[in-house]
DNA sequence: TATTGTTATACTCTATAACTATA
DNA sequence: TATAGTTATAGAGTATAACAATA
């Protein structure tokens, strides 16, 4: 009744041609990990790290958002956001400050610090995305990232509205 | 010498033209959230999930690789392969045996159980792959797989010697 | 009743250190 | 002394539920 020996290496057929290398999963996973590890020397001191710097990001343009609008942008729980811009506020990058319109929500604003903190960060982290995409081509490091930042807007999308076209 | 009010949205021509969009780690983080997202389904009942399938597929060609060699393969680390084999094993997904070359070390072969698992797996995962990858054209998504594995390749191999060019 | 922000809790994943048996 | 596998532990990261204030 076991699959000892005899079993062993048959029914090659049905999964010819599988490699590690050719396999998305893996490669998301691998690349993931290996930006993570580039990314990490440029973000130490930043509170909440890499994903300190993407709220930072976020709120370098536009109208202040409330921290939910935030979370959805980022791509982080809102109850993870609560963690994060208290340590944000901590160090007075961000503030907080009430919706006018909506004494629910709090606005999330950023300062003059935070702006010089994230402008110095994102030079350094520059210098960790060229190490990660060394092999490649400017234009296929240009192909890259237009192609990745396709799949996240739509993924974002899906995210924020799940299942939409269920049921 | 708090930085209220007067401090708040100042300096911004230091980080002009900054978006979330167009972050290279925003797009990496919400591009594998997304993935394991619709893959998640794709490898329901499967012992150790999304990695566990990555354990099969690199077992389905070549020799039999030891435990670490398959770790390394995989991008996991030694002490998570242990848990991983042990919970594949039970399901006589793979096998593992001794090396006939090193008594310290185990070979892992894939039974016919786990390759027949694998093809069901495998297909499944395609039709999520291709879910995920639905906004891009047939030639865009062969350049990102591409592109993405190129990225993951070197990636691995940096993992694998850390550091090998310093000092 | 639904939503925003908060807090607490649990679960997964990862990283590290120790231990054994071999080399 | 170094390596392969195992075990235990601690730390991130994530997900979920509950709560108060407000819509």
């Amino acid at each position: 009744m076991n699959a000892r020996g005899s079993e062993v290496e048959t029914a090659r057929d049905t999964t010819d041609g599988l490699a590690l290398a050719t396999d998305l999963g893996w490669a998301i996973r691998m690349v993931s990990s290996a930006f993570s590890r580039v990314a990490s020397s440029s973000v130490v001191g930043l509170p909440g790290g890499a994903r300190g710097y993407l709220v930072l990001v976020a709120l370098a343009d536009g109208e202040p958002p409330t921290q939910l609008a935030l979370a959805n942008d980022v791509g982080l729980d809102r109850t993870v956001m609560t963690y994060l811009l208290d340590d944000l506020e901590a160090e007075e990058l961000i503030v907080r400050r009430p919706d006018p319109s909506d004494r629910r929500a709090r606005q999330v604003v950023l300062t003059g610090a935070g702006r010089e903190r994230l402008g110095d960060v994102r030079s350094r982290l520059g210098i960790a995305e060229e190490e990660l995409l060394r092999d490649l081509s400017d234009g296929d490091a240009i192909s890259l990232r237009a192609l990745l930042s396709r799949i996240a807007l739509t993924a974002q999308r899906d995210a924020v509205l799940p299942g939409a076209t269920d049921c």
